[in-house]
DNA sequence: ATGCGGTCCTGCAAGTTTGCATTACTGCAT
DNA sequence: ATGCAGTAATGCAAACTTGCAGGACCGCAT
């Protein structure tokens, strides 16, 4: 649960201050859409000042999709790098990490997360522009996938090491995109298999370029 | 050259104005800083107005690589496409074309041409928030790789041809954005190897993933 | 309970970017 | 030369985003 995460009231203040926050974005884009939910309405329905919004999100749209700033998915990456990895597809790994940033807000309320499906379904541009911004601003990121990359002895450890990781990295979130572009084309169902129909577009696409 | 393009009265104008506006953009950045060269000031100094300033290029950023708005590659791709890529490398075709796109403005003068290599290597970031916008905004150039693609043997013509196209079109442009990196740290000689590079890190990636 | 150090919230101002409406100019036909 | 239609330039206002500075609040030691 989001709203009870560790007992000190800074904290608490902090957790519900961000829900109430995701809550305001999501209900006010789907009420009235992306344009007329501006930063100042949400701020408003949040009950802080619009200064105050850009301490909890990056933007705009971070809050709408509930993406946690460069700190926040820290969480879900060590957990996955501590999920030992060993052995697996550095693939498989990346995408499933690219996903779990999208999903940092997945702690919330079923609501809050049915919610945002119906968001992303009617206005793909969102998603599009975060993703876009993912492999720009998200250093951390870049240096989670050198790490898999490292630990898989398939790619040497030479000076292009990084290199080759940002271009791993940047095939694993336009595949995610693709992935989720085609579910939300098709009234399909939920997103457990987003991440393997990503995985099963870079091995044909591969399959194709070697 | 970009200053006598066709002989119209207003494509003339147009193109001064072009000029005048990244002549500006760049002078002030080697001169203040990016922070310093604000739109105001560029748009001032190529005397007109700032909203003026946006008719001509999408961002301060394109403005001071001399990268044009969507409609402005048109020439440079089709130019590209009209070249016979037939029977080559679609990887290379794309590299070959990302690093077109960032290279619109090479007509202009060698001054210009210069003082950029000093701006991308003083200011890297300035690069990569380019490259990161390419892939996301410019749905032009995703529709040329798709294009491309389909005139490979390799890749099939089925419904997943698109995501394919931007999954290969996201390593082109990492790969590029890699390349620019490294020639940009090394105080490394001039462009034409940039491409090559590129195209080398993907193929060792991808000898590395399959 | 009080006070101190650190963190958070807020207002303000500057800068980027876009939409809309108004005005000026160019290209072309008369 | 004149006028018309389309295109360009501009001003204006709104929205997003960030840095800075002042004040409020929380956690903790005394």
């Amino acid at each position: 649960m989001r709203t009870t995460e560790r007992c000190s009231l800074r904290d608490r203040k902090r957790a519900e201050t961000t829900a109430r926050i995701e809550a305001a974005a999501v209900e006010l884009v789907l009420r009235d859409g992306p344009d007329a939910a501006t930063v100042d309405a949400i701020s408003d329905r949040a009950g802080i000042s619009p200064r105050t919004f850009f301490n909890y999100f990056d933007s705009k749209d971070s809050a709408i999709l509930g993406i946690q700033p460069d700190g926040g998915d820290e969480l879900v990456l060590e957990e996955r790098l501590a999920a030992g990895h060993e052995g697996e597809d550095p693939v498989v790994v990346l995408v499933g990490v690219v996903a779990g940033v999208l999903r940092t807000g997945s702690g919330a309320s079923s609501r809050l997360r049915r919610d945002r499906e119906a968001i992303i379904r009617r206005h793909p541009e969102i998603l599009g522009s975060q993703l876009a911004s993912l492999s720009a601003r998200k250093t951390r990121l870049l240096e989670y996938a050198a790490r898999i990359l490292s630990g898989d002895v398939r790619f040497p450890d030479d000076a292009d090491a990084d290199a080759r990781a940002g271009i791993v990295l940047a095939m694993c979130v336009a595949a995610v995109k693709a992935a989720f572009d085609e579910w939300a084309r098709s009234a399909a169902p939920v997103d457990p298999q987003i991440e393997e129909r990503a995985v099963a577009l870079i091995h044909t696409t591969l399959r194709s370029l070697v």
